[in-house]
DNA sequence: CAACCGTGGCC
DNA sequence: TGGCCAAGGTT
C-alpha cells in the first residue's frame, strides 16, 4: 500500500520529531518525554470524552482545585461532582468519575492501575480512555484510537469502510505504527493533528509531518473520510414547565432519576416531554391536578429551545407565584433562593429556563 | 449492533 | 439558521 505500512518507524519517527517542536500546552499536559500525575490524566481523559479542549480547561482547573487528590474526590458527595460538573454535558462521566474515583481509592489504594485490562474494568473507561491512560501516564505502548486518529488513519489509507464497522480495521492499521517508544506522546501528538490540521474540514495538508504518506491527501479527497453513516432525523419534544415561586423568592427545583437524561440533574417541574405542546390548561391540570387558574395575556414567556443528541426540545416557561408558603397542591421537591442557582447541579438546559424567567415578566398567582 | 447520552462553536 | 462535529462509554 502506502509507506506507512511498511515503514512504520519512520512514521512514528517523524510524528515524535513534530511533537517535540509543535506540541500544544495544555492545563493536564507534562512536558515531553514527563510522565504526568495519572489522576491528571485520567481526569482530563474523562472530561475530553466527545469534549473540545477549549471547554474542558475551565472545568479541569476547578475540579482540581475542588478535589487535588483522588481520594479527595472519592469522599466527595456526588451531589458536589453533579454541580461542578453542570454545564459540560454527558453527566453519566460524572456519575462514573465519582465511582471511579471510589473504586480506586477503595480498591487500588488510591493509586490508578496501570494495565489495560485493570483500567478497563472502571467505570466511565472504555477502550479509548484506557489506552490513552497507559500510554500517557504510564508510557506503555498502547494503541491508542479517538476521533482524530480514526480520521487520520481513514485518510491515511483512504479506507472506504464507513464507520463505525471500520472502527476495527483503523485500530488493526493504528496498532501497526504505534511505536514501543514514547506511545503516549505519539498518541497526543496525532490527536494534536487531527484538532489542528487533520480537521474534518479544510484540512491543512501543507502543514502536515506525514503528507507524503497520505493516500486521501494524495488523492486529493481527504475530507470523504471516514466514510460515515447518513444522520438521521431529530424529533421535537414539547412541554411547559413550571417556575413556581414561594412569596419568600424560593423557588421550586427536582432532582431527575439517576439514569437516564441528565440523570441526577437538578430541574424545575415539567409536563411529559411530548411530541405536540400541551396547552396551559392541560398543564396545570397535570401538575396541579387543577386548572383553576385565570390566563392573563403576558403570562407566558419565550419558547426556550434546546438540542440534544437525538432530539429537539421545546420549553414553555410558566411562572407561578404561591399566594402562601405551603400549598398542597404543589409537588414535592427542594425550594433553592435563585441567588443559590450556582451552587446547585442545573443543567444547561434548566439555566435556559432560569435566563427565559429573567428575561420575562409575566406570572400567574397560585 | 444501534440507541442513548449534552453542549458549544463553526460555517 | 441549522446541521455538523468534538480526546466515547454504556446498555
Amino acid at each position: 500500500m502506502t509507506y506507512p505500512m511498511r515503514a512504520q518507524k519512520p512514521f512514528s519517527r517523524a510524528i515524535l520529531d513534530w511533537y517535540d517542536s509543535h506540541a500544544r500546552t495544555l492545563p493536564w499536559r507534562s512536558l515531553p518525554g514527563v510522565r504526568p500525575d495519572p489522576y491528571h490524566v485520567w481526569l482530563s481523559e474523562i472530561m475530553l470524552q466527545q469534549t473540545t479542549v477549549v471547554t474542558v480547561g475551565p472545568y479541569f482547573e476547578k475540579f482540581l482545585a475542588a478535589w487535588p487528590t483522588v481520594a479527595d474526590m472519592a469522599a466527595a458527595p456526588l451531589d458536589d461532582i453533579l454541580t461542578a460538573w453542570a454545564g459540560l454535558g454527558y453527566y453519566a462521566r460524572a456519575r462514573n468519575l465519582h465511582k471511579c474515583a471510589i473504586a480506586v481509592t477503595k480498591e487500588h489504594g488510591g493509586r490508578f492501575p496501570s494495565s489495560l485490562d485493570a483500567l478497563l474494568s472502571l467505570p466511565g473507561i472504555g477502550p479509548y480512555t484506557a489506552a490513552a491512560i497507559a500510554a500517557i501516564a504510564f508510557d506503555q505502548p498502547e494503541t491508542v484510537v479517538d476521533g482524530n486518529i480514526e480520521r487520520i488513519i481513514a485518510r491515511l489509507y483512504r479506507i472506504e469502510t464507513p464507520l463505525p464497522a471500520a472502527k476495527k480495521e483503523i485500530t488493526v492499521a493504528a496498532d501497526e505504527l504505534t511505536p514501543e517508544k514514547r506511545a503516549g506522546d505519539y498518541a497526543q501528538c496525532l490527536m494534536d493533528i487531527g484538532a489542528t490540521i487533520c480537521t474534518p474540514r479544510n484540512p491543512k495538508c501543507d502543514q502536515c509531518p506525514v503528507e507524503k504518506a497520505c493516500a486521501a491527501r494524495a488523492a486529493g479527497d481527504m475530507e470523504r473520510f471516514p466514510v460515515k453513516p447518513p444522520k438521521k432525523v431529530k424529533p421535537t419534544r414539547r412541554a411547559v414547565v413550571f417556575w413556581i415561586e414561594r412569596p419568600d423568592g424560593h423557588v421550586l427545583l427536582r432532582r431527575r432519576p439517576e439514569k437516564g437524561l441528565l440523570g441526577g440533574m437538578m430541574e424545575f417541574p415539567s409536563t411529559d416531554w411530548r411530541e405536540e405542546m400541551i396547552s396551559i390548561d392541560a398543564a396545570l391540570q397535570e401538575m396541579f391536578g387543577s386548572a383553576a387558574l385565570r390566563l392573563d395575556a403576558g403570562e407566558t414567556l419565550e419558547l426556550v429551545r434546546h438540542t440534544f443528541t437525538h432530539f429537539h426540545l421545546q420549553l414553555r416557561p410558566v411562572v407561578i407565584r404561591l399566594k402562601n408558603a405551603r400549598d398542597n397542591r404543589v409537588p414535592e421537591g427542594e425550594w433553592v433562593s435563585s441567588s443559590d442557582f450556582s451552587s446547585r447541579a442545573l443543567p444547561t438546559l434548566m439555566q435556559k429556563v432560569v435566563a427565559a424567567v429573567e428575561k420575562g415578566q409575566g406570572s400567574l398567582a397560585l
